[in-house]
DNA sequence: CTGTTAGCGCTTTCAC
DNA sequence: GTGAAAGCGCTAACAG
């Protein structure tokens, strides 16, 4: 048999057609300078035959995939398959297909995420990296002028644009509203304090405490759900228990939540909580947990915008360069529910 | 510039390291019947060039890509996006490169997916058909032996296997569970009624209603919060209110929820609930959802093997085609919390 | 062990 | 409008 999964070439179509191959290339490429009645007649042989093109034929000739990349950590965290799903539509309207990876935030298999994608020759990508100066990402940068943009984390001295929120300020305010709540013994509830989200938003915690003249305090133990409960049950038990938590992350406020509950604490009364990251639930637990929110939306439409004005530019014979340091920060959210002390009679749908 | 984003070709990489062609694909192959002094030499050109093989070139030369394709409804829904997290990884435990894309459950993206993956030449796919007899799928089916395998849902008279829970025999446990609770007037509250997932679930329903002579009643309803909203609030004001709801989805079951809070309707006291498909804060919110589970990875792990299994059979020359039409019924599984009268003591973490 | 060479399926001049 | 023909980067014989 011809080919493995039997699908027709291009040249066959022609043959069945009788005529040659280069008209068929222009009919399948939008039908430029062919005939009504050739086009139509041609069409028919594809629809027959079941005819679709090869597009490794297609990139072969040195054109462009149309095809771009995403690299980020876990498709199962919802922020990220949140992101996918915005760029992913974005993709597919620009005629794009679009290539998902996750790395795990291990530098390892980034590199073999990136290698696969530069394989396929995808026109560019955007990616979480796992690390601010990831070493295969920069070795990788050295070598290639692939479009590229980094999302939720930049890239550092590697004048790629990145799209991130602002954590930071974010978490200033997080903390400047416990505080304006009258709350005085704040902890910052962390795990992976090396990611640079973690960090601005740790910084942007002790910032507000600083301002406050109020000590901030870390517990960096987060690991998973046992270590949550461990490190809080040794805040509540300690000389100076808290009375607000600021988690830094969606699942740090989940587990959070879920041993404050376990231990009987009452929230927000004996303890406040307050978490970085919206999620589906937050407003339906009881207290509902109130939170800073991303714009996740608008990270995704940013980001393919940059990449899709690089793709541009490279299309344009290497024309202006484009400004391409910035670094987008986005503005976060406030949503105030209960957890805090906040009541919100409104927020509940 | 020779080719659009500098990347070196393999000649180029040969002329430099003063090798054939040949030499250094075998190289980059694996090094068969290539000397350690060539081997190293060549490596190491590559190296300093920074080159990366042209997937495309290779396809081109009518071997598989090593890549495959998985189709499914959304990214964002936690059900799916489980199964691609388990499916990459074990695609990429298998040195295959995975391509996701979504259909929103609409057939016309659904064809849009299959082509594109086809012209991508993947060596095989898995997919949540969006229809049981999905006519772009069907009519693909015909004229290519891709090897392929349905979740979720099957695909009927296709040949083609799959690997779907037990949603009836699920349906069916979880309402006899709420008979045994002593609960008689429960309603299915549902929507997309035309999915087959949905439908065996309704079915399972019926099937342990009427076994114990209840009367089953389908409130179908549901499409989004507000809709469900206006759903329970006509139950609860009906002839015969209910005492007991069973939701047929993941975000059904939420609604649902949230709705019967916002009544302040005592769960399970005046009616209780009952969910398909468990989520991350079923165990959190108050009372705990009580759910029938579905077995995620081991969905995702046999749809894989199954998909290899065919790869397999389709480099072995089409040799013994495999028996095809299985379809698999993967078991579920009740998790019993508070909301259907449990009390759950140990489930709480 | 290594080099030469003929395409894979397609796009793209360039004539007609 | 249309066809012939030259590669794109790579692999797989086939010689050496």
């Amino acid at each position: 048999m011809a080919n493995k999964s039997l699908l027709p070439t291009l040249s066959q179509v022609a043959r069945v057609a009788g005529v040659g191959s280069a008209t068929v290339s222009r009919v399948i490429n939008g039908g430029e300078r062919v005939s009504p009645e050739t086009m139509v007649h041609v069409l028919r042989v594809i629809q027959k035959l079941g005819y679709v093109p090869n597009q490794a034929a297609r990139t072969l000739k040195g054109h462009r995939t149309k095809t771009i990349g995403l690299v980020v950590p876990s498709t199962a965290d919802p922020f990220f398959s949140s992101c996918a799903e915005v760029i992913q539509q974005i993709a597919r309207a620009n005629g794009l297909l679009l290539i998902v990876t996750a790395t795990d935030n291990n530098a390892e298999s980034e590199v073999d995420s990136l290698n696969a994608l530069i394989r396929q020759r995808v026109d560019g990508m955007i990616i979480v990296p796992s690390n601010a100066r990831s070493p295969g990402l920069c070795g990788l940068l050295e070598r290639t002028n692939m479009p590229m943009v980094a999302i939720d984390r930049p890239i550092r001295n590697s004048g790629i644009p990145s799209v991130v929120a602002d954590n930071a300020k974010g978490a200033q305010t997080a903390t400047e509203h416990l505080i304006e709540h009258g709350y005085e013994r704040i902890v910052c509830l962390t795990g992976e304090s090396n990611l640079y989200t973690i960090r601005e938003r740790m910084n942007g915690y002790r910032k507000a405490m600083e301002a406050a003249n109020l000590n901030p305090v870390f517990d960096l133990s987060v690991k998973d759900y046992k270590s949550t409960e461990l490190a809080i049950k040794n805040l509540l038990h300690g000389s100076k228990a808290p009375d607000a938590i600021f988690a830094t992350k969606n699942q740090t406020t989940i587990y959070a939540f879920e041993a404050l509950l376990k231990f009987n604490v009452a929230m927000p009364r004996t303890v406040a909580l307050f978490g970085f990251d919206d999620f589906e639930l937050a407003s339906t637990v009881r207290p509902s947990i109130s939170v800073i929110a991303q714009p996740v939306e608008e990270i995704g439409r940013r980001a393919a915008e940059l990449l899709f004005a690089q793709l541009e530019d490279s299309r344009n014979e290497e024309s202006a360069p484009a400004p391409k340091n910035q670094i987008i920060k986005v503005k976060t959210h406030l949503i105030p529910r209960s957890s805090c002390g906040c009541s919100d009679p409104l927020s509940y749908r």
